[in-house]
This record gives C-alpha cells, structure tokens and sequence, in this order.
DNA sequence: ATTGAATAGGATGTCAATGTCCACTTGGAC
DNA sequence: GTCCAAGTGGACATTGACATCCTATTCAAT
C-alpha cells in the first residue's frame, strides 16, 4: 500500500530525528536504515527537493533535518517523496460526476483522507519517544544492528 | 495509493451490483467502467478466482456476483484482486522488534488497519443506494455514458 | 592550490504491474 | 453435429518503480 520508497524516507528521517540536530553521511544513514546505499542518495535527494532536509557537501558534510522532530510530520515525509493522491475528480472521466465524487469513489478517498490525518497528526517526536521495547531502527548505541538480523521469509 | 487494477475491479463489480441477478458480458461491463477490454478479462479472472463472481463460458454466458450487493462488501472486491498488505513483522528485520512493531511500523499498520475496516463495513447495496446525483458509473438508461466524458488533465 | 570527503545526478539495468493479442475451449441454439 | 457466442489463458509489449554504477561537483582542511 505505501510504496518502498516512501518506507526508505521513513526510517531515514526516524534515524535524522533520533540524531538531530547533527549531520549524517549518506553511509552513516544506509547502515542503520539499510536502505541500499546508491538508492538511499535518491531518496535523500527527494527528501531534499521536498523540503525535508538539508544535505552538505564536502568534508564534514551530510543530511540534516531542517524541522526539528517536534515540528515534522509523517505526512511531511510522504508528501516530499510521494505525495498521497487524493481523488479530486472521477476518475473515468465522467461531467456528470464533476465536483461531487460518486459514492464509490466517496468512500476511496475518505479512506485516504484518513490516513492522511493521522500521518499530519503525528510527529517524529511521537515517534521517537513513545515507551515501548521496540526503539525505531533499534539504532542505539551498544546494539549491534547487524547481528540482529532474523532469517525473512520471501513474500 | 490504490492500484489501477482495484479500481477496474471496484467498477466491475458496482456494474454487476447495478445489474445482480442478471450476468453481463465482459463486452457489456467494458463499455459502462471503460475498463480496456483484454485487461478486463484479466480483472474477471481475479475476482473468479477471489471466489466474487462466476463466470459462465458460451452463447448466453457472461459474468454474475456470487453475493448478493448487500451481503459484498468492499474489502472483499479489494482482497480478490490484490490483498491489503498489513505489517505483521518489521520490514527491516530487526529481531528485536519481533512480535512488537516499533511506533513507527505500528502507526503505518494501524492507517492500514483502519483502511480494512472503513472496506469491511461497506456493501455494494450501500454504495449504489446512497442518495446523491452522482450514480456510479453513471449507466442510467438514456445516459449516454460516451458522451459526457470530459477533457481529463495529465497527472 | 591541492587533496580527500561527501553529495548530485545522469545513464543504465531489472522486475512487477499494466495492457494487448490471439488461439483455444466451452456451452447453448439450431 | 454444426456453428456461433463468450470466457480462458498463454505469449508478448510497455511502463514506471526500484536499484546500481560511475562521473561530476562542491566544500573544508591543509
């Protein structure tokens, strides 16, 4: 249902939040996200483009967030890399239906209007600091992230 | 966010509702949801094989719903084709987050989980009987379903 | 100025979703 | 039994998402 770039984005900016507000290498980024390196550049360059991030080049140079973690939503993500279609007309192109969605169609896209909502209303702040067991990315420090790697069933 | 061939199966099926008991050709459904035609065939075959429609080979033969509009809801049209993918286990394979998705992958399921349920609670009889102007598919006798296409925009 | 770290982005490969075509099978009507 | 209507399904074309690779560009430190 979301796409795997939009997935990639994701764990991208959860691993930015979670290190706001220092810069991060594009290979400091792929190895916590494992999102593979030379696409991780494209994700991140959409992220730039959508006004996500800030990224630097040159020595000493990387990504950073440009809201801080309070401020940024998950919607902000999804709509910088892919943004949610909404229906806005019907779309077998019938005049009849011009303003007003058919019922069908209604439903769709009140659907995705919800999760819509729910991706504004929630920050990557929620997200970093909500109290559970399981720390997003598991990226913190002492644990090896590698070695907790399970056998995934192909899908 | 929903693909092209759950829309064409969604269009399908609302013809066959609009018409229920009666089996209707795939000449006949390709002409109200202007779904292409040898794609169409492709879309009947999912929802057979979803176990929502039978078809019936031969002079006189055509396509029918197995339930009836009220018992058919929209989920089930949905998962024929192309199941909603929940996430069941963290799609970076960390171990540690097991059983337990981090709030990251817990809040992406849970806009999914509300997708399934908003699908769940809607039968084909509610779309078709919901008072509005706009009819879906817009097939009404005397319509010409042709003619009221308007200029589409390129996305 | 030179060098090395680091992102930018164009060219290209791969694969699944979408879409088309056509030969085959089935079943009803005569 | 013949014929025609109608779905079945395999082979193939097209497209865009995902992914990789390599070179160019930029910046800071020296």
């Amino acid at each position: 249902m979301f796409s795997q770039t939009v997935e990639y984005a994701l764990r991208v900016v959860v691993h930015l939040a979670g290190h706001a507000p220092e810069a991060q290498t594009t290979d400091q980024i792929a190895k916590t996200t494992r999102v593979p390196r030379a696409y991780l550049s494209k994700v991140v360059q959409s992220l730039r483009r959508g006004g996500v991030v800030r990224s630097q080049r040159g020595s000493g140079g990387g990504v950073t967030l440009i809201k801080s973690p309070e401020e940024l939503t998950i919607l902000d993500v999804v709509n910088a890399v892919e943004p949610i279609q909404r229906i806005n007309e019907c779309p077998l192109g019938l005049a009849s239906h011009g303003v007003h969605l058919c019922p069908l169609h209604a439903r769709l896209d009140k659907a995705l209007e919800h999760v819509e909502q729910a991706f504004a209303k929630t920050t990557l702040a929620e997200v970093l600091s909500e109290p559970t067991t399981s720390i997003p990315l598991c990226d913190t420090p002492g644990t090896d992230v590698i070695s907790t790697i399970v056998e995934r069933k192909e899908e």
